[in-house]
DNA sequence: TCCTTATTAGTAATGATTACTATTACTAAT
DNA sequence: ATTAGTAATAGTAATCATTACTAATAAGGA
């Protein structure tokens, strides 16, 4: 079903990417809306997050999930992370790699002066690997009643 | 003004602190509001709101804000790491420290298939370092005529 | 016991995001 | 080009977490 549906390139979509583009200021859906607003001015906000919604998901452009605040977006599509100032929620890119020393790092890299920070794993719990194993096995047994390896 | 004011250790306050004590499963403010809610039924959810707030500000609690989804109480008021199922948005401690080699320990020590983590770093940007300055300075000036030299 | 005022219960308001719906406009096949 | 099918849109309503408001209550020091 999602494989089969197509995805238009509109010209609010083009729009709000060229502007989204535009900036390296990681906006959020409404800062968006009133940039593409001024080409398009019918253009509604939920045609802005509908879009963006998309465009991250066909990794065209970062959903950034701020913790704790509003969501916004960038145009760099490349994993990195990012720092936010706990006065304006100003964000910033940093470009360093995870795998160094960390807030040491950010210090020699940034012009912040860095409080501290967060990090947040995302996974599989082991209950929900369980149940996505038997879901696993009830798909393999109502689509092919020959025996099937288990995926991994 | 904020200096003055004195927090009393109120009933709700107190059980509110023992339920979330009692459990590892880092709960909402929703949640707790039900666990309370069996001892004092008349408790309402701002009240919850407004202790977890509190609490976590005087540090006898953490509070957890798990990026683009809803927040979270950890009774573990010690700086310590998360990791959150996809699907199942259930988040579990993870007993590592940050210095080290990221998802590879993560591996180790968890049981969750990782898929992934985000760091957010939070400090002061140079523009708000700027006006922290200026008010910084101007304090200076209205509270004591003498010259002061900048606090850091 | 009395007073001051922090705190509460209950409820309304806010603000970000998502859902809904009638209409519009791509795109491919006729 | 015309038509049919269906993404996508504008506009708006609904949802949901969180915060704000207010009159009544109750800590806790004098």
């Amino acid at each position: 079903m999602d494989s089969k549906t197509k995805t238009r390139m509109t010209y609010q979509r083009q729009v709000i990417l060229e502007e989204l583009a535009k900036v390296t200021s990681h906006p959020t859906a409404y800062d968006l809306h009133k940039m593409v607003n001024k080409r398009l001015p019918k253009i509604s906000l939920g045609t802005v997050y509908r879009n963006l919604e998309l465009l991250s998901e066909s990794n065209e452009i970062q959903r950034l999930d701020v913790s704790g605040h509003q969501r916004r977006f960038d145009a760099n599509a490349k994993d990195h992370h990012h720092i936010r100032c706990i006065h304006c929620s100003r964000v910033d890119d940093l470009p360093i790699d995870t795998t160094s020393v960390l807030e040491d790092i950010v210090f020699r890299t940034s012009e912040y002066t860095v409080l501290g920070h967060k990090i947040e794993f995302y996974g599989i719990c082991p209950e929900c690997k369980v149940k996505e194993q038997k879901h696993q096995e009830k798909d393999d047994i109502s689509k092919d009643k020959n025996k099937s390896k288990t995926r991994r």
